[in-house]
DNA sequence: CAAATATATGAACATATATTCATATATTAG
DNA sequence: CTAATATATGAATATATGTTCATATATTTG
């Protein structure tokens, strides 16, 4: 409402915005890409991820070697579950979880690297 | 494979953990690396990054751009600014936006792919 | 069958967060 | 100097989210 006209026909960079917005993805895929950063973005659950980047758990391992409750870690893997970042296999009255594939460790490697700087 | 220590009550599978906790990096690590993935957590800022990695442009331009306030944008983009995703330029009273580096990118494409994955 | 075990889930509560609105700061023009 | 402009920020509000607690489901065992 404020600056309709005279800004953006004097300040903005109409060309520039024109161009990358031919070049921006659809809202959907935003927020999808949104959605999954979002499961990354607490850490009882990066941990999880990462532990799991070592080895298939249970969510009694993954509680006791976490410390925290099997509700909540039961909570946060249908969160990682619903992203598709884990799978997991019934053996018994036990559910065993892993990484989907190898994306989900790339990413975490990729965040630690930036963690890591300076 | 024994599943039930001597030593513990519940049903964990303790070797394994132990041997995966001695892996695991410290709080504060797994604390920063979510907090960076927090920072990708939401379609608005995902959004300024995609574009900010085509072109570096001001609030007005990205405000333009999205169609979001730009009093919103710049509330965004210093969350941005505090995990050093973004930095800035002034040219007058412009300030420019471009990406810190090439990490940034890096973690939106992993993103990406994990998306477009089926 | 009933009891025990491993996990899942709904509700509730407390905390976090994104946007809006009003206002502040900084820079340039006149 | 004052006016205008570009961005930043504090407060408020509405929404989202993580954990806890109680309970449910599924599987094994006796």
């Amino acid at each position: 409402m404020a600056k309709n006209d005279s800004c953006s026909i004097r300040l903005v960079h109409d060309d520039v915005v024109k161009r990358v917005k031919r070049k921006l993805k659809s809202e959907e895929i935003f927020v999808r890409l949104a959605d999954t950063f979002k499961a990354l973005d607490d850490p009882t659950r990066v941990k999880i991820l990462y532990a799991l980047s070592l080895n298939e758990l249970c969510v009694c391992d993954i509680s006791a070697l976490l410390d925290v409750s099997e509700s909540a870690v039961s909570h946060q893997l249908r969160v990682l579950r619903n992203m598709r970042l884990v799978k997991f296999r019934k053996e018994g009255r036990i559910v065993y979880y892993s990484l989907c594939d190898d994306h989900i460790l790339a990413l975490i490697s990729q965040g630690l690297e930036h963690v890591n700087e300076k």
